[in-house]
DNA sequence: CACAATCCCTACCAGTTCGGTGGGGATTAG
DNA sequence: CTAATCCCCACCGAACTGGTAGGGATTGTG
């Protein structure tokens, strides 16, 4: 179960926001698309999805660009992700022998063991992680 | 992330034929897309998934039917959901800065979270569940 | 043996989702 | 005023999903 383009595009910028959040913090779409190579009119629409939720805001105009609302500890991927999957369909009526119904507690139990993970991470977690990363890259080339 | 129909329709087919596994434990697809309202013609090519890894033995023929191939405590989920979700695609060649690094591994956090209830989940808990849950239905009216 | 019931294989199909492109408008620094 | 940037919305092709269909192979029963 991997997260889709639009998810991953989403959380890429929002580490990178991260990682400058405190000196103005503020990144263009251009910028960003250009050094994670995704498609600029594409990503565009991710980060004006993060702007309605309040997770980002966003200057217009030269020398405008998206900015974290909040800092990175304050923003949990559990609301990340879920402001950018379109609630699933109404889905007409489920299924109601006991079958069926075992088997939706079982989706319940995995989608609550995903749900602890997004909850308990943010923004701050990713961008450590990325650092440290980077960093230990560094040494191999020593 | 809930389960595609076609898993789901597998499942639940497995934990009818695990309720009769030991007396013979023979069911027709038919008896089962009709008992569970699911398209028999569609529910036909999900057992023979299930039959191609093995889960499964079928019988031709007049009287055929199918079987689960082994006690329901030694069928493991992740072993059915593994055998009808397609391999996603080659995927050409992962995105390389350590932001995405990063995100991969939360991908595989998530993955490995999801696994390790599918892994220790058999088709006897669901058949447990299952009688329990029949049970206290049961309970209801009275 | 004939026949029907059942599983088996493969192709096809309509609707939705996904990833992406594009036109053009609103705002704002210089 | 101009250009850079974000903003809104429509559209598009490819892939995926859920399902249908045709016809073959096997096998129990009369």
């Amino acid at each position: 179960m991997t997260f889709s383009a639009k998810t991953q595009y989403a959380l890429v910028s929002l580490i990178e926001l991260a990682a400058v959040y405190g000196q103005g913090g503020v990144l263009q779409v251009g910028e960003i698309a250009q050094r994670q190579s995704i498609p600029d009119r594409y990503l565009e629409q991710m980060l004006t999805a993060l702007r309605r939720v309040q997770i980002l805001r966003s200057q217009r105009g030269p020398k405008g660009g998206y900015q974290l609302a909040r800092p990175p500890s304050q923003v949990k991927l559990s609301e990340v992700v879920s402001s950018l999957e379109g609630n699933p369909a109404p889905s007409g009526t489920a299924r109601q022998t006991p079958e069926f119904q075992v088997l939706a507690n079982l989706e319940d139990q995995l989608e609550r063991a995903r749900q602890q993970v997004l909850q308990q991470t943010t923004l701050q977690d990713l961008l450590e992680q990325r650092n440290s990363l980077a960093q230990s890259q560094i040494m191999y080339f020593i």
